[in-house]
DNA sequence: AAGAAATGCAACCGCATAGTT
DNA sequence: AAACTATGCGGTTGCATTTCT
């Protein structure tokens, strides 16, 4: 197959956004909603392919973008779930409400990898190979193909890192982890932790136990059983919805009514940071009994 | 005060993959 | 089934800002 440009490069402007430009798109977004970002950037006028249309909005103009500095819950449990899923920025982002893939990256590359490499035996440093990662995260400019090999294979080379219980602790995690492996999720204990401690292809069973969490219901309950949030469509996630609009679950033929109340709802809920706050807790707990 | 070095972050690039024709 | 398109993701880069010497 061949492979065409993502975007025509002639008369497509490159570098940073005027406030015009973001006005057009913001009043084009508005108007006729998210997704089909090549119409978006051939109808608003604007001189940008359509890539860089749609990480302008996903980064920076969407309406429930938090800014400002990544608080110590919000760090922690990056660690952590940075632990779980490697260098998954969007699985992070999608955990973490009003955070953009790309701030976590960053904020990773900056701040935590150094933090990382400094407390190099305290948690974050699972990792056997973290040390090397971290210094390769911070050689900016020096990258060659060799020093990718791990950064290319973030699910299998970090999940090695993931603290692995004794074979026969399996149950107890399991019955630890207030009975939520015996959900009807269609991923039992078995096979998340066989999952886990096999290191094979298997891996992807893993992840998508986690990225069941937003649709699993039943899971959802047993792992928060005193969440009162309910998405619209009548399923909890972790966040009570405060991800409808966040990277994980977009998707283009998102009806745009829907997506105003989410905004709605969401911008509430940042100001709600206590309950925040308390659901951040709850995942950092959830993620502790998986360390133990 | 000025130049160098380090840092932070927005944006770009290429690849993968789901969806469509 | 194959070809093609659109979108999403992770890695990387460029540049403005901040800190250090």
């Amino acid at each position: 197959m061949v492979r065409r440009p993502c975007c025509e490069k002639e008369g497509m402007k490159k570098g940073a956004w005027s406030a015009e430009e973001d006005e057009i798109l913001i009043n084009y977004v508005q108007i006729h909603g998210e997704g089909k970002w090549r119409s978006v950037a051939h109808n608003a006028g604007l001189k940008r392919c359509a890539k860089s249309c749609r990480l302008r909005w996903l980064n920076y103009l969407r309406p429930n973008i938090k800014r400002g500095d990544i608080t110590k819950d919000e760090e922690e449990l990056i660690i952590r779930l940075h632990r779980l899923l490697g260098n998954r920025w969007a699985l992070i982002a999608g955990r973490l409400p009003g955070r953009t893939d790309n701030q976590i990256k960053n904020y990773w590359n900056t701040v935590l990898a150094k933090k990382c490499g400094s407390l190099s035996s305290q948690s974050c440093t699972s990792k056997p190979s973290r040390e090397a990662e971290t210094s390769h995260f911070r050689s900016r400019g020096s990258m060659n193909g060799s020093d990718q090999v791990d950064a290319d294979q973030p699910s299998l080379a970090s999940m090695r890192g993931i603290p692995i219980p004794p074979q026969n602790e399996q149950h107890c995690l399991a019955d630890k982890s207030t009975g939520l492996m015996n959900s009807s999720s269609s991923i039992g204990s078995q096979g998340l932790f066989s999952s886990l401690l096999a290191g094979d292809d298997r891996d992807e069973d893993h992840l998508s136990f986690l990225m069941n969490i937003d649709t699993d219901e039943d899971f959802s309950s047993r792992l928060f059983p005193d969440s009162t949030i309910v998405n619209e469509d009548n399923s909890s996630d972790i966040f009570g919805g405060l991800e409808k609009n966040n990277v994980v679950s977009s998707s283009p033929s998102v009806d745009t009514s829907h997506d105003q109340v989410a905004r709605v709802d969401t911008e509430v809920m940042y100001d709600q940071q206590p309950s925040l706050h308390v659901e951040l807790k709850k995942l950092a707990l959830f993620l502790d009994l998986e360390d133990d």
